[in-house]
DNA sequence: CGCCAGAATTAGCCATGGCTAAGTCTTGAT
DNA sequence: ATCAAGACTTAGCCATGGCTAATTCTGGCG
C-alpha cells in the first residue's frame, strides 16, 4: 500500500471497514473471472452445437450465428479456434462435428448448465429470466457452488 | 433453419428434445451477456475505487493493479477508459477520484455484490468462495433474480 | 443442365484488455 | 538540496471477438 504524493485536503479518514477480503485473495478472484471468460466461448459453443444436433441432426454456421447472436464471420472466427483446441471437425462447407474432446466439454458445460436453470427456477424466476441469467452466471460458478446449488435444490 | 448440403450419412434423428428456448431468446441471452461483459470493468474498477478511498483514504493505481491482479498499464489504460466515460476525475501522478457518477454507480455495484456473497454464504458456502464466484456472478444477475436472492435469505 | 439464392469463407476494419519496455515524475531519505 | 526508488505514463505488441464487404461454393429448381 502505498503512502506517497499526498495532497493533505485529500486524506480521508481510514474507517477500518468491515470486509477485509485479503488483497491476494481478491486478485485471485479476479484473475479466475478472466480465466472463465477466456474459456467461455469455447463452451457456449461446443453446448449448443451438441444441441442443434441433437434438436435437427446438424449444426451449421448459419444457425450457430442466428442462436449466439451474431454475425457469420464471427462464428467462422470462433469456430476456427475451436478446431485449434481440438474441440470441433469441420470440412470446408459441411457441417460442424464435435470431437470426443468437445463432446465431453459439452456434456459438463450442459450438465451445469441445467443444475444452474433449475435452481433458479427453484427460486420462482420464469423460465426466460432464468435461461438468461444463466448463460452468464454458469461460467462463474465453482464446483463448491454448483454442489450447494445441488444441495439447496435437494432440501425442497 | 437450413436443410441443405446434408450427405446422407450424417444425418441424425432429431430427437424432439424437451427444451426449446427459443432462437431469439436464446440470441437476447448471449447478447445480455456479452453486454454484462462490456461494463464489468468500469463496475469493478469504480466498485474496488471507493473501497480503497474508504479503507485507505485514497485509490492510487498501483493499489488498484495489486487487487485486480493486473499490471500498471492495464490499470491505466482502462482508468482512461473511466474518465472518458466520465466516471472518474484525475490529475497527472495523483490519487483517483470517482465522479457523482462514479460513486453512484459504485454503490449500486457494492450493493448488488454484497447481496450475492450473502445468499452465497446463506448457502453455505465459504467466505473465500463466495466472494470469488461473485465477482463473477454479479454481472450476470437480473434485477429479477437478485430479487429472488434476497427474498430466499429472507425465508430463513 | 445450368442458374442463382443463400450458405460459407476471406479480407480487413475496430474496440477491448492483457502485456513488456522504456521514459518521466514525485517524494522520502540521506 | 540531491537523488534514487518506486509510482505513473507512454508506446507498442498481441489475442480476442465483434463487424461489413466482397468472394466462393453448394444444391435445389426451372
Ligand atoms: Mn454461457
Ligand atoms: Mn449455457
Ligand atoms: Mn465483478
Ligand atoms: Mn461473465
Amino acid at each position: 500500500m502505498s503512502d506517497k504524493q499526498l495532497t493533505v485536503d485529500e486524506r480521508h479518514e481510514p474507517s477500518d471497514c468491515a470486509e477485509t477480503p485479503k488483497v491476494e485473495t481478491q486478485a485471485e478472484g479476479f484473475q479466475a473471472v478472466r480465466d472463465a471468460h477466456r474459456s467461455e466461448i469455447a463452451e457456449d459453443y461446443v453446448e449448443l452445437i451438441q444441441e442443434l444436433i441433437e434438436r435437427s441432426g446438424e449444426a451449421r454456421p448459419v444457425d450457430i450465428a442466428e442462436r449466439m447472436g451474431v454475425r457469420q464471420p464471427t462464428v467462422a472466427k470462433n469456430l476456427a479456434r475451436l478446431q485449434k483446441e481440438g474441440l470441433i471437425r469441420r470440412e470446408r462447407y459441411r457441417s460442424i462435428f464435435p470431437t470426443d474432446a468437445g463432446r465431453a466439454l459439452a456434456e459438463i458445460c450442459r450438465e451445469r448448465h441445467q443444475i444452474v436453470v433449475a435452481f433458479l427456477l427453484s427460486l420462482g424466476l420464469d423460465r426466460e429470466t432464468a435461461e438468461q441469467d444463466a448463460d452468464g452466471i454458469e461460467h462463474h460458478v465453482s464446483d463448491q457452488t454448483l454442489a450447494a446449488f445441488k444441495r439447496a435444490m435437494g432440501e425442497s
